[in-house]
DNA sequence: ATTATCTATAGATCTATAGATAATGC
DNA sequence: ATTATCTATAGATCTATAGATAATGC
Protein backbone atom coordinates (compact mmCIF):
# COMPACT_ATOMS: atom_id res chain seq x y z
CA UNK A 1 0.00 0.00 0.00
CA UNK A 2 3.03 2.21 0.89
CA UNK A 3 4.93 1.69 -2.36
CA UNK A 4 3.25 1.27 -5.19
CA UNK A 5 2.67 -1.80 -6.97
CA UNK A 6 5.85 -2.25 -9.23
CA UNK A 7 6.70 -5.70 -7.85
CA UNK A 8 3.76 -8.15 -8.49
CA UNK A 9 5.71 -11.26 -6.19
CA UNK A 10 7.61 -9.30 -3.83
CA UNK A 11 4.61 -7.13 -2.93
CA UNK A 12 2.69 -10.84 -1.70
CA UNK A 13 6.10 -11.97 -0.07
CA UNK A 14 6.06 -8.86 1.80
CA UNK A 15 2.06 -9.16 3.03
CA UNK A 16 2.90 -13.18 3.94
CA UNK A 17 5.70 -11.65 6.13
CA UNK A 18 3.69 -8.81 7.44
CA UNK A 19 1.17 -11.49 8.27
CA UNK A 20 3.15 -13.69 10.19
CA UNK A 21 4.91 -10.71 11.57
CA UNK A 22 1.83 -10.03 13.29
CA UNK A 23 1.07 -13.35 14.71
CA UNK A 24 4.44 -13.45 16.26
CA UNK A 25 4.04 -9.47 17.50
CA UNK A 26 1.04 -10.76 19.30
CA UNK A 27 2.47 -14.33 20.77
CA UNK A 28 5.83 -12.61 22.09
CA UNK A 29 5.67 -8.81 21.83
CA UNK A 30 7.92 -6.66 19.63
CA UNK A 31 10.94 -6.83 21.69
CA UNK A 32 10.58 -10.75 22.21
CA UNK A 33 9.72 -11.54 18.59
CA UNK A 34 12.72 -13.09 16.91
CA UNK A 35 13.14 -12.37 12.62
CA UNK A 36 13.42 -16.33 12.22
CA UNK A 37 10.69 -17.03 14.11
CA UNK A 38 8.89 -15.05 11.41
CA UNK A 39 10.61 -16.31 8.61
CA UNK A 40 10.25 -20.00 9.77
CA UNK A 41 6.60 -19.20 9.74
CA UNK A 42 7.00 -18.21 5.78
CA UNK A 43 9.06 -20.69 4.99
CA UNK A 44 11.90 -18.47 5.12
CA UNK A 45 15.41 -18.60 6.63
CA UNK A 46 16.20 -15.42 8.57
CA UNK A 47 18.55 -13.99 5.65
CA UNK A 48 15.64 -14.40 3.39
CA UNK A 49 13.70 -12.43 5.41
CA UNK A 50 15.97 -9.75 5.34
CA UNK A 51 16.15 -9.21 1.65
CA UNK A 52 11.95 -7.62 2.04
CA UNK A 53 12.94 -5.96 4.90
CA UNK A 54 16.58 -4.92 6.03
CA UNK A 55 16.20 -4.95 9.83
CA UNK A 56 14.09 -5.55 12.44
CA UNK A 57 12.72 -2.21 12.99
CA UNK A 58 11.76 -1.86 9.44
CA UNK A 59 9.38 -4.76 9.76
CA UNK A 60 8.05 -3.51 12.69
CA UNK A 61 7.32 -0.06 10.91
CA UNK A 62 5.87 -1.62 7.92
CA UNK A 63 3.70 -3.34 10.35
CA UNK A 64 2.87 -0.72 11.83
CA UNK A 65 1.89 1.39 8.56
CA UNK A 66 -0.17 -1.32 7.48
CA UNK A 67 -2.79 0.51 9.58
CA UNK A 68 -5.72 -0.57 8.39
CA UNK A 69 -6.00 -3.09 10.66
CA UNK A 70 -5.81 -1.19 13.45
CA UNK A 71 -8.62 0.81 13.22
CA UNK A 72 -10.75 -1.60 10.55
CA UNK A 73 -12.90 2.08 9.67
CA UNK A 74 -12.35 4.66 6.85
CA UNK A 75 -11.35 7.60 8.58
CA UNK A 76 -12.43 10.87 9.56
CA UNK A 77 -16.57 9.23 8.69
CA UNK A 78 -17.29 8.08 11.95
CA UNK A 79 -20.35 7.79 13.74
CA UNK A 80 -20.96 7.04 17.02
CA UNK A 81 -23.56 4.18 16.83
CA UNK A 82 -20.63 2.57 14.67
CA UNK A 83 -18.20 2.84 17.30
CA UNK A 84 -20.05 0.20 18.90
CA UNK A 85 -20.13 -2.08 15.64
CA UNK A 86 -16.02 -1.84 15.47
CA UNK A 87 -16.04 -3.10 19.06
CA UNK A 88 -18.10 -6.03 18.31
CA UNK A 89 -15.43 -6.60 15.21
CA UNK A 90 -12.56 -6.56 17.08
CA UNK A 91 -14.26 -8.98 19.46
CA UNK A 92 -14.35 -11.31 16.71
CA UNK A 93 -10.65 -11.04 16.20
CA UNK A 94 -8.34 -11.54 19.15
CA UNK A 95 -5.40 -11.95 17.14
CA UNK A 96 -5.07 -8.57 16.36
CA UNK A 97 -6.20 -7.38 18.85
CA UNK A 98 -3.31 -8.76 20.91
CA UNK A 99 -1.16 -7.64 18.40
CA UNK A 100 -2.13 -4.08 18.99
CA UNK A 101 -2.16 -4.26 23.02
CA UNK A 102 1.27 -5.86 23.58
CA UNK A 103 2.70 -3.00 21.06
CA UNK A 104 0.96 -0.83 22.85
CA UNK A 105 1.98 -1.26 26.39
CA UNK A 106 5.96 -2.40 24.94
CA UNK A 107 5.52 1.41 23.12
CA UNK A 108 5.85 3.00 26.88
CA UNK A 109 8.87 1.97 27.15
CA UNK A 110 12.37 3.81 26.53
CA UNK A 111 13.10 4.57 23.38
CA UNK A 112 10.52 2.14 21.93
CA UNK A 113 10.42 2.35 17.93
CA UNK A 114 6.46 2.15 17.49
CA UNK A 115 5.98 5.18 20.37
CA UNK A 116 6.62 7.62 17.95
CA UNK A 117 3.14 5.97 15.89
CA UNK A 118 1.31 5.55 19.12
CA UNK A 119 1.25 8.94 20.09
CA UNK A 120 0.61 10.20 16.90
CA UNK A 121 -2.33 8.05 16.50
CA UNK A 122 -3.93 8.61 20.02
CA UNK A 123 -3.68 12.56 19.01
CA UNK A 124 -5.28 11.79 15.54
CA UNK A 125 -8.01 9.48 17.30
CA UNK A 126 -8.79 12.00 20.04
CA UNK A 127 -9.09 14.20 17.67
CA UNK A 128 -11.33 12.48 15.32
CA UNK A 129 -13.80 10.89 18.58
CA UNK A 130 -14.16 14.52 19.60
CA UNK A 131 -15.34 15.59 16.01
CA UNK A 132 -17.95 12.33 16.41
CA UNK A 133 -19.26 13.49 20.02
CA UNK A 134 -19.50 17.03 18.93
CA UNK A 135 -21.79 15.52 15.66
CA UNK A 136 -24.24 14.27 17.57
CA UNK A 137 -24.04 16.22 20.94
CA UNK A 138 -23.17 19.58 20.18
CA UNK A 139 -20.68 21.39 22.77
CA UNK A 140 -22.61 20.04 25.96
CA UNK A 141 -22.25 16.77 26.90
CA UNK A 142 -23.61 14.85 30.18
CA UNK A 143 -21.96 15.67 33.49
CA UNK A 144 -21.49 19.10 31.45
CA UNK A 145 -18.50 17.89 29.63
CA UNK A 146 -17.31 19.38 26.11
CA UNK A 147 -16.19 16.57 23.13
CA UNK A 148 -12.87 16.92 24.16
CA UNK A 149 -12.95 16.32 27.39
CA UNK A 150 -14.96 12.65 26.61
CA UNK A 151 -12.66 12.21 23.97
CA UNK A 152 -9.85 9.91 25.84
CA UNK A 153 -12.37 8.48 27.73
CA UNK A 154 -13.90 6.88 24.75
CA UNK A 155 -10.18 5.76 23.83
CA UNK A 156 -9.22 5.09 27.68
CA UNK A 157 -12.78 2.75 27.62
CA UNK A 158 -11.75 0.85 24.29
CA UNK A 159 -7.86 0.27 25.19
CA UNK A 160 -8.76 -0.66 28.54
CA UNK A 161 -11.72 -3.19 28.01
CA UNK A 162 -9.39 -4.63 25.51
CA UNK A 163 -6.86 -5.59 27.79
CA UNK A 164 -8.97 -7.03 30.37
CA UNK A 165 -11.05 -8.99 27.67
CA UNK A 166 -7.43 -10.38 26.24
CA UNK A 167 -6.47 -11.62 29.74
CA UNK A 168 -10.01 -12.91 30.55
CA UNK A 169 -12.58 -13.56 27.52
CA UNK A 170 -14.83 -15.44 29.55
CA UNK A 171 -15.56 -13.01 32.15
CA UNK A 172 -15.48 -9.35 30.04
CA UNK A 173 -18.14 -9.01 27.31
CA UNK A 174 -16.48 -6.16 26.08
CA UNK A 175 -18.89 -5.24 23.33
CA UNK A 176 -21.59 -5.08 26.04
CA UNK A 177 -19.00 -3.04 28.24
CA UNK A 178 -18.39 -0.50 25.72
CA UNK A 179 -22.47 -0.56 24.90
CA UNK A 180 -22.74 0.59 28.74
CA UNK A 181 -20.15 3.58 27.86
CA UNK A 182 -22.35 4.78 25.22
CA UNK A 183 -25.53 4.34 27.98
CA UNK A 184 -23.54 6.46 30.49
CA UNK A 185 -23.09 9.02 27.49
CA UNK A 186 -27.04 8.97 26.99
CA UNK A 187 -26.74 7.88 23.71
CA UNK A 188 -30.13 5.79 23.24
CA UNK A 189 -32.74 6.71 20.86
CA UNK A 190 -34.12 10.33 22.48
CA UNK A 191 -32.15 10.82 25.49
CA UNK A 192 -30.07 13.56 24.69
CA UNK A 193 -32.76 16.17 22.88
CA UNK A 194 -30.84 19.48 22.32
CA UNK B 1 6.49 -8.99 53.25
CA UNK B 2 5.93 -12.08 51.91
CA UNK B 3 8.74 -14.07 53.98
CA UNK B 4 8.78 -12.37 57.50
CA UNK B 5 11.62 -10.48 58.52
CA UNK B 6 14.06 -13.42 59.32
CA UNK B 7 16.87 -11.57 57.27
CA UNK B 8 17.76 -8.13 58.54
CA UNK B 9 20.72 -7.66 55.65
CA UNK B 10 19.48 -9.77 53.05
CA UNK B 11 16.12 -8.27 53.42
CA UNK B 12 17.54 -4.97 52.51
CA UNK B 13 19.17 -6.34 49.69
CA UNK B 14 16.08 -8.26 48.26
CA UNK B 15 14.26 -4.87 48.69
CA UNK B 16 17.29 -2.58 47.08
CA UNK B 17 17.12 -5.01 44.04
CA UNK B 18 13.50 -5.08 43.89
CA UNK B 19 13.38 -1.17 43.31
CA UNK B 20 16.09 -1.94 40.46
CA UNK B 21 14.22 -4.17 38.39
CA UNK B 22 11.17 -2.11 39.07
CA UNK B 23 13.48 0.65 36.74
CA UNK B 24 14.37 -1.78 34.61
CA UNK B 25 10.94 -3.14 33.61
CA UNK B 26 9.73 0.33 33.02
CA UNK B 27 12.37 1.01 30.72
CA UNK B 28 12.79 -2.33 28.84
CA UNK B 29 9.76 -4.25 29.70
CA UNK B 30 9.75 -8.05 31.74
CA UNK B 31 11.58 -9.50 28.44
CA UNK B 32 13.93 -6.97 26.98
CA UNK B 33 14.83 -6.69 31.31
CA UNK B 34 17.97 -8.24 32.13
CA UNK B 35 19.26 -9.44 34.99
CA UNK B 36 22.86 -7.88 34.38
CA UNK B 37 21.33 -4.81 33.87
CA UNK B 38 19.34 -4.77 37.53
CA UNK B 39 22.17 -5.95 39.14
CA UNK B 40 24.83 -3.57 37.83
CA UNK B 41 22.15 -0.89 38.97
CA UNK B 42 22.40 -2.47 42.90
CA UNK B 43 26.30 -3.36 42.27
CA UNK B 44 26.16 -6.47 42.17
CA UNK B 45 27.09 -8.77 39.60
CA UNK B 46 24.37 -11.16 37.28
CA UNK B 47 24.98 -14.13 39.20
CA UNK B 48 25.42 -12.29 42.55
CA UNK B 49 21.92 -11.14 41.79
CA UNK B 50 20.69 -14.62 41.40
CA UNK B 51 21.83 -15.71 44.85
CA UNK B 52 18.85 -13.25 46.42
CA UNK B 53 16.32 -14.80 43.09
CA UNK B 54 17.18 -18.50 41.66
CA UNK B 55 15.42 -17.18 38.53
CA UNK B 56 14.65 -14.08 36.36
CA UNK B 57 10.95 -15.22 36.45
CA UNK B 58 11.21 -15.78 40.23
CA UNK B 59 12.61 -12.09 39.68
CA UNK B 60 9.34 -11.06 38.24
CA UNK B 61 6.70 -12.37 40.65
CA UNK B 62 8.62 -11.27 43.59
CA UNK B 63 7.92 -8.15 42.03
CA UNK B 64 4.39 -8.27 41.30
CA UNK B 65 3.69 -9.53 44.63
CA UNK B 66 4.97 -6.58 46.27
CA UNK B 67 2.12 -5.31 44.58
CA UNK B 68 1.61 -2.40 47.37
CA UNK B 69 2.87 -0.27 44.93
CA UNK B 70 0.45 -1.02 41.93
CA UNK B 71 -2.52 0.19 44.21
CA UNK B 72 -0.90 2.64 46.58
CA UNK B 73 -4.58 2.59 49.10
CA UNK B 74 -5.28 0.17 51.45
CA UNK B 75 -7.79 -2.79 50.06
CA UNK B 76 -11.42 -3.45 50.46
CA UNK B 77 -11.96 0.21 51.37
CA UNK B 78 -12.23 2.56 49.17
CA UNK B 79 -14.85 5.57 48.00
CA UNK B 80 -15.50 7.00 44.87
CA UNK B 81 -13.74 9.89 45.90
CA UNK B 82 -10.60 8.83 46.52
CA UNK B 83 -10.41 6.89 43.34
CA UNK B 84 -10.06 10.29 42.06
CA UNK B 85 -6.77 10.89 44.56
CA UNK B 86 -5.23 7.96 43.63
CA UNK B 87 -4.93 8.85 39.65
CA UNK B 88 -3.59 12.40 41.17
CA UNK B 89 -1.40 10.30 42.86
CA UNK B 90 -0.32 8.00 39.71
CA UNK B 91 0.36 11.39 38.08
CA UNK B 92 3.52 12.11 40.15
CA UNK B 93 4.81 8.62 39.83
CA UNK B 94 5.18 8.04 36.22
CA UNK B 95 7.90 5.32 36.90
CA UNK B 96 6.05 2.97 38.63
CA UNK B 97 3.01 3.48 36.05
CA UNK B 98 5.24 3.08 33.46
CA UNK B 99 6.49 -0.16 34.73
CA UNK B 100 2.53 -1.52 35.49
CA UNK B 101 1.37 -0.69 31.57
CA UNK B 102 4.42 -2.34 30.23
CA UNK B 103 3.48 -5.26 32.33
CA UNK B 104 0.52 -4.95 31.51
CA UNK B 105 0.83 -5.02 27.56
CA UNK B 106 3.48 -8.24 27.58
CA UNK B 107 0.74 -10.22 30.00
CA UNK B 108 -1.59 -10.62 27.17
CA UNK B 109 1.22 -12.01 25.29
CA UNK B 110 1.01 -16.07 25.44
CA UNK B 111 2.56 -17.99 28.33
CA UNK B 112 3.85 -14.63 29.86
CA UNK B 113 4.61 -15.46 33.34
CA UNK B 114 2.97 -12.26 34.34
CA UNK B 115 -0.58 -13.22 32.72
CA UNK B 116 -2.24 -15.32 35.95
CA UNK B 117 -0.85 -12.41 38.24
CA UNK B 118 -3.03 -9.87 35.89
CA UNK B 119 -6.03 -12.04 35.43
CA UNK B 120 -6.48 -12.17 38.88
CA UNK B 121 -5.76 -8.81 39.80
CA UNK B 122 -8.31 -7.30 37.24
CA UNK B 123 -11.13 -9.89 38.63
CA UNK B 124 -10.11 -8.41 42.12
CA UNK B 125 -10.30 -4.81 41.33
CA UNK B 126 -13.61 -5.19 38.86
CA UNK B 127 -15.29 -6.95 41.93
CA UNK B 128 -14.17 -4.13 44.60
CA UNK B 129 -15.23 -1.04 41.99
CA UNK B 130 -18.13 -2.60 42.06
CA UNK B 131 -18.98 -2.73 45.23
CA UNK B 132 -17.82 1.02 46.10
CA UNK B 133 -19.79 2.00 43.07
CA UNK B 134 -23.10 0.13 44.89
CA UNK B 135 -21.96 1.59 47.95
CA UNK B 136 -22.39 5.17 46.34
CA UNK B 137 -25.07 4.56 44.11
CA UNK B 138 -27.29 1.28 45.34
CA UNK B 139 -28.12 -0.39 42.45
CA UNK B 140 -29.11 2.05 39.89
CA UNK B 141 -26.55 4.35 38.03
CA UNK B 142 -26.91 6.61 35.09
CA UNK B 143 -27.72 4.78 31.96
CA UNK B 144 -29.96 2.63 34.15
CA UNK B 145 -26.71 0.57 34.54
CA UNK B 146 -25.27 -2.02 37.43
CA UNK B 147 -22.71 -1.21 39.84
CA UNK B 148 -21.39 -4.54 37.89
CA UNK B 149 -21.98 -3.28 34.11
CA UNK B 150 -20.22 0.25 35.22
CA UNK B 151 -16.54 -1.36 36.86
CA UNK B 152 -15.07 -2.79 34.33
CA UNK B 153 -15.50 0.17 32.65
CA UNK B 154 -13.93 2.30 35.61
CA UNK B 155 -10.77 -0.02 35.37
CA UNK B 156 -10.78 0.31 31.64
CA UNK B 157 -10.43 4.30 31.77
CA UNK B 158 -7.88 4.02 34.61
CA UNK B 159 -5.32 1.84 32.46
CA UNK B 160 -6.25 3.29 29.29
CA UNK B 161 -6.15 7.28 30.27
CA UNK B 162 -2.34 5.66 31.68
CA UNK B 163 -1.44 4.78 28.21
CA UNK B 164 -2.10 7.80 26.55
CA UNK B 165 -0.51 10.07 29.47
CA UNK B 166 2.71 7.81 29.33
CA UNK B 167 2.98 8.24 25.57
CA UNK B 168 1.88 12.09 26.17
CA UNK B 169 1.95 13.94 28.97
CA UNK B 170 1.52 17.33 28.05
CA UNK B 171 -1.75 16.52 25.75
CA UNK B 172 -2.97 14.07 28.33
CA UNK B 173 -4.52 15.74 32.01
CA UNK B 174 -4.76 12.02 33.56
CA UNK B 175 -6.35 13.46 36.84
CA UNK B 176 -8.66 15.83 34.87
CA UNK B 177 -10.04 13.36 32.53
CA UNK B 178 -10.49 10.58 35.19
CA UNK B 179 -12.95 13.27 37.23
CA UNK B 180 -14.47 13.93 33.90
CA UNK B 181 -15.11 9.93 34.05
CA UNK B 182 -16.64 10.67 37.27
CA UNK B 183 -18.53 13.64 36.36
CA UNK B 184 -20.34 11.33 34.02
CA UNK B 185 -21.38 8.84 36.01
CA UNK B 186 -22.94 12.20 38.18
CA UNK B 187 -20.74 11.79 40.67
CA UNK B 188 -20.74 15.21 42.19
CA UNK B 189 -22.23 16.78 45.00
CA UNK B 190 -26.32 16.07 45.15
CA UNK B 191 -26.23 15.09 41.58
CA UNK B 192 -28.05 11.43 42.07
CA UNK B 193 -30.34 11.94 44.67
CA UNK B 194 -32.18 8.08 45.48
C1' DA C 1 19.99 -7.77 -15.19
C1' DT C 2 17.34 -8.19 -11.32
C1' DT C 3 15.20 -10.54 -7.75
C1' DA C 4 14.95 -14.19 -4.43
C1' DT C 5 17.17 -17.31 -1.30
C1' DC C 6 20.67 -19.73 0.78
C1' DT C 7 25.15 -20.88 3.53
C1' DA C 8 28.57 -19.15 6.54
C1' DT C 9 29.69 -16.43 10.15
C1' DA C 10 30.94 -12.39 13.19
C1' DG C 11 29.83 -10.28 17.27
C1' DA C 12 26.57 -9.49 20.97
C1' DT C 13 23.77 -10.87 24.49
C1' DC C 14 21.44 -13.63 27.99
C1' DT C 15 20.22 -17.14 31.57
C1' DA C 16 21.78 -20.39 34.54
C1' DT C 17 25.11 -23.75 36.75
C1' DA C 18 29.45 -24.91 39.26
C1' DG C 19 32.44 -23.97 42.41
C1' DA C 20 35.75 -20.84 44.87
C1' DT C 21 36.42 -17.21 48.35
C1' DA C 22 35.24 -13.77 51.61
C1' DA C 23 32.40 -12.00 55.29
C1' DT C 24 29.07 -12.55 59.20
C1' DG C 25 26.63 -14.70 63.01
C1' DC C 26 26.72 -18.15 66.78
C1' DA D 1 27.94 -22.68 59.67
C1' DT D 2 25.70 -19.67 56.89
C1' DT D 3 25.34 -15.95 53.84
C1' DA D 4 27.04 -13.07 50.24
C1' DT D 5 29.69 -12.46 46.08
C1' DC D 6 32.77 -13.46 42.65
C1' DT D 7 35.11 -15.88 38.44
C1' DA D 8 34.56 -19.12 34.82
C1' DT D 9 31.82 -20.95 31.54
C1' DA D 10 28.29 -23.80 29.00
C1' DG D 11 24.73 -23.46 25.91
C1' DA D 12 21.23 -20.73 23.64
C1' DT D 13 19.77 -17.11 21.00
C1' DC D 14 19.68 -13.04 18.04
C1' DT D 15 20.67 -9.45 14.48
C1' DA D 16 23.07 -8.32 10.66
C1' DT D 17 26.77 -8.63 6.97
C1' DA D 18 29.13 -11.01 3.05
C1' DG D 19 28.93 -13.40 -0.72
C1' DA D 20 27.33 -17.46 -3.51
C1' DT D 21 23.67 -19.57 -6.31
C1' DA D 22 19.26 -20.11 -8.39
C1' DA D 23 15.19 -18.25 -10.60
C1' DT D 24 12.65 -14.68 -13.28
C1' DG D 25 11.80 -10.84 -16.47
C1' DC D 26 13.26 -8.28 -20.61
Amino acid sequence: MAAGRARPRGEERRAEILRAALEVIAERGYRGASLGAVAERVGLTQQGLLHYFPTKEALLVAVLEARDQWDAVPHGEWRLDLLGSLVEYNAMRPGIVQTFSALLGESVTDGHPARPFFTGRYEAVRASFAAVLRAEYGERLPGGLTPEAVAPLMVAVMDGLQYQWLLDPESVDMPGAFRAFLALLGAGPGQHLD
